[in-house]
Parts: C-alpha cells; sequence; structure tokens
DNA sequence: ATTGATGCAAAGGCTTTGCACCACA
DNA sequence: TGTGGTGCAAAGCCTTTGCATCAAT
C-alpha cells in the first residue's frame, strides 16, 4: 500500500485529516463523520471509512484498537499508551515513555517474534467518577 | 449479575465451560461453537454466545479483547499478557508477572482512576514464520 | 410448578464493497 | 483524459435478542 501508491489528496480525504488533527479524543469512523459532515454535508459514511483505512495503512494516522467495539483513529502516530474509561468509552492518552523493555522480556519467553507491543489501561474518566458520587 | 444471581447449571453450559478448559487457544464465540457442536450437535450460537456472555460476566472465564473483531475468551482468569499474530490472527498466552507497577507510573500522570491494565504484543507466530521463509 | 435457559430466526451495529459517476493529477 | 475517489445503497460479519418451548431446581 505505502509504495507504488498513487494518491491522491481529494478534499474529502485532506479534510478527514486536517479534522484528525484537531483532536486528542480517538474518535471512531462515526464520530468523525458526524463531525465532517457539518462541514462537507454530502460526504459520505463509506468514504470516512475508506479514508481511515488508507491513512492508517499509509501510516499518516494510526488505528488503535482498544477495547470495544469500534476502531478508533489517532493522528498522533508516536507509540503511546491509552486509557479507555469503563463507564463512558471514552480514550485518553498517558503521557508516559514507553516501556520498550517489555518487548526484550516477553522475547525471552515466547517463541513468537515479537514486533510491537501495546498498554491499554481501564479506568474511569473524571467526568464519569463526578457522576458517580 | 453476580449477587443474587440464580444460575442454573445446564448441560450447555455444563459442556461449553468444560471444553473452555481443556485449550489455551483463547477461541472465538465460532470456534467454540465448532467444537461444541460435535459433541451436542443441537446446540445454538446464540446459546454459545449468551454463555460466555455470563460466565465471564460472574467471573469464571475471562473475555479477551486483543486486536480483531472477535472477542476471544480464556477460562484462565489470573491477569496475564497476552501476544497475538498480526498474519493469522492466533493468541497465545505471555508466561511473564504482571508489571503492576506499571498502573502507579500511570496514575500519576492522568486524572482517570485507573482499574487495570493490559499489555498486548504483537508480532509473528512460529507457524507462520516458517511459512514465510 | 416455577422460571431460567434453549433453539431458532430475525434484527442490530459496525464495516466493507459494488457500481456508476465524478474530479484529481 | 485516465484512473483513483466518491456517494449511495446493498451486503457482510459478528453479536444480540424476541419468542415459544424446554428443563433444572
Amino acid at each position: 500500500m505505502i509504495a507504488g501508491s498513487k494518491l491522491r489528496m481529494t478534499k474529502q480525504r485532506q479534510l478527514i485529516l486536517e479534522e484528525l488533527r484537531k483532536v486528542t479524543s480517538h474518535p471512531t469512523a462515526d464520530d468523525m463523520y458526524q463531525v465532517l459532515r457539518k462541514k462537507m454535508p454530502k460526504i459520505s459514511l463509506g468514504t470516512v471509512y475508506r479514508n481511515l483505512e488508507i491513512l492508517s495503512d499509509t501510516g499518516i494516522i494510526q488505528k488503535i484498537d482498544v477495547g470495544g467495539t469500534q476502531k478508533r483513529f489517532d493522528a498522533d502516530i508516536s507509540t503511546h499508551y491509552h486509557i479507555r474509561c469503563t463507564i463512558c468509552g471514552r480514550v485518553a492518552d498517558v503521557h508516559m515513555e514507553p516501556h520498550m523493555e517489555l518487548e526484550a522480556e516477553a522475547q525471552k519467553l515466547t517463541d513468537y517474534e515479537i514486533l510491537h507491543h501495546r498498554v491499554e489501561y481501564i479506568g474511569i474518566c473524571p467526568e464519569c467518577r463526578k457522576k458517580q458520587s
């Protein structure tokens, strides 16, 4: 997908990338669609899915696969950890240095070839905590 | 779900639990269904889903939410890390001690209340590695 | 007997895809 | 002007659910 690609920068693709870069909320495809259609009413959900897929295949954005049913997307392509609220599903970044030594440690114990690792925290976000009390 | 539950140990539920405890392959609901129907041809996929859900809600088994579209299940309810093959999707355990200090470290950096953490490794399993070469 | 569980099939949620038309390069 | 992209709608995949019937307690 990356090599030999003849990607065109359409207005839709450009807007999708632009809007994703504005937020840190790790939106789902449908979250994006709801925002995008305000600025481009005729954009289709299929186009949003297709572009998010292409942009993440190309490495321009990142697809994140935290628990829950929907995939989420992130314009920050650096390796970083996430935390998900078990109540509302919201996802936020955890700004800590990735523990690369986890990979070396695990590599001694598995016969898989380790390529990456992901850490996901599960917790309760401030908003949901407030509602609970 | 746990408190005040009046669960019946039906033949289906018993078999589902029994078969899940036999394997370490982290099967999907459909994987389970394919195995179960050999021993109980009339069992329905809905029953498999319902029971895996109930058993994990009750804490008797664990639902695991590694990347990919399908949920997987594990009779081992201890906290442990998983590795997923990026080619075939297979999931295996990584037998290392969980790094509980990751939670304390992250807690300093987020205003979420951290409850758990998960580590997922992504790699290539021995079988797929063999096919590549 | 009571009522939770099952089998079946239909419906639901999220995502992908076929197709004719459109618009970047 | 060639071909990748779009909008639309249909289809696909996984999972949940309504309902009549069954069976565990």
